[in-house]
DNA sequence: CCAAACCTATTACAGTTGTAATCGTTATTG
DNA sequence: CAATAACGATTACAACTGTAATAGGTTTGG
C-alpha cells in the first residue's frame, strides 16, 4: 500500500514547507514572519501557499483556538531523496556522477564538499564490504 | 553582457532538447520519430514544443526547403550545470554533499558511481595542488 | 454590545504547461 | 489542374503557479 501520493510541491510552496522542517507546527503568521528573514513575501500570498499545501496534502494542521497549527505531513528527507532521484532521472538519465563532475568543473566543490563525498564513500565502501 | 536569458524549459520540452543534444539538426518529424521510440507522443503534441521551444530562444532552425530543420541553441553540459546548481540550491540550501549521502543512504549509488566519485575526486585534489 | 481586527476559505487573474486540433499555405499526386 | 497531404503557426483549454484581494465568520477592544 503505498501514500496518497503527495500531489508536486510547487518552488515557493517548498519555502514555506523549509521553514516548517526547521520547526513545527507553526501558526500562519509565524511562517510569514519567517518567510519574512529575508526575501519579502506578502502575507496573503504566504497563505495561499499554505492552503495549496493542506489541499495537496503536504501540510496537516491542529487547530489553536481560532487559528491552525500547521506541520509537514512529509519528511525533507523523504522529499530530497525522491527530488533528486528525479532530478538525476530527468537531466542525468539516471547517473549521479555526471552532477558531481559539473560541479567540479565549474569550480563549485569546496574543500568542505570533498572532504564529506570521501567520508560518504568510506561508508559505503565499508557497508559493502560486510554485507 | 550576459545571454538573452533563456525562459524556463519544462520537462516535456527537455525531452525534446535531449533528443536533439544527441544528433541536431533534425526536422520535426524526426524528432517525433525518435520521441516515438518509447513512451507515445502525439506529433501535434511534439511539434508544439518545438515551437515553443524556438519562442524561448532554445531551439534555432534552418529552412530545409518547405520544412526546418532545428538546433538545440545551448549545450547539454550548459543547461546541465545550471539547472544542478539551481536544484542543488533549491532543495539542499546549495549543499552537494547531501545530495549524494540520500543516495548512498538509499542503495543507489552503484560500484561504478563510487568510482567515478573517487576519480573525480582525485583529479580534484590534484587540480588544487599544482593551482 | 458593536465595530474593528483577525482567521481561514474563496475568488481573481495572468502566465506556464501538457496535450492537442484547426488554419492557412505550399507541395504533391492523380 | 484539382484534391489532398504535409508544414509550421495559431488557437484551445484545463490544471498548476505566482501573487494577491475579497468574503464570511469569530474574537476582542472599547
Amino acid at each position: 500500500m503505498t501514500q496518497p501520493e503527495l500531489k508536486d510541491i510547487s518552488p515557493t510552496e517548498l519555502e514555506v514547507l523549509k521553514v516548517l522542517w526547521q520547526q513545527a507546527p507553526l501558526s500562519a503568521n509565524d511562517i510569514v514572519e519567517a518567510l519574512n528573514q529575508g526575501g519579502e513575501w506578502h502575507e496573503k500570498t504566504v497563505k495561499t501557499l499554505i492552503n495549496r499545501l493542506v489541499n495537496k496534502g503536504a501540510l496537516g494542521f491542529k487547530k489553536d483556538g481560532r487559528a491552525y497549527l500547521y506541520f509537514p505531513t512529509l519528511a525533507e528527507h523523504s522529499y530530497q531523496r525522491k527530488e533528486s532521484q528525479s532530478f538525476i532521472q530527468r537531466v542525468f538519465g539516471g547517473k549521479l556522477a555526471p552532477l558531481v563532475a559539473g560541479f567540479a568543473g565549474s569550480n563549485k566543490l569546496t574543500q568542505e564538499d570533498v572532504a564529506e563525498l570521501k567520508q560518504l564513500i568510506d561508508a559505503w565502501e565499508k557497508e559493502q564490504k560486510h554485507d
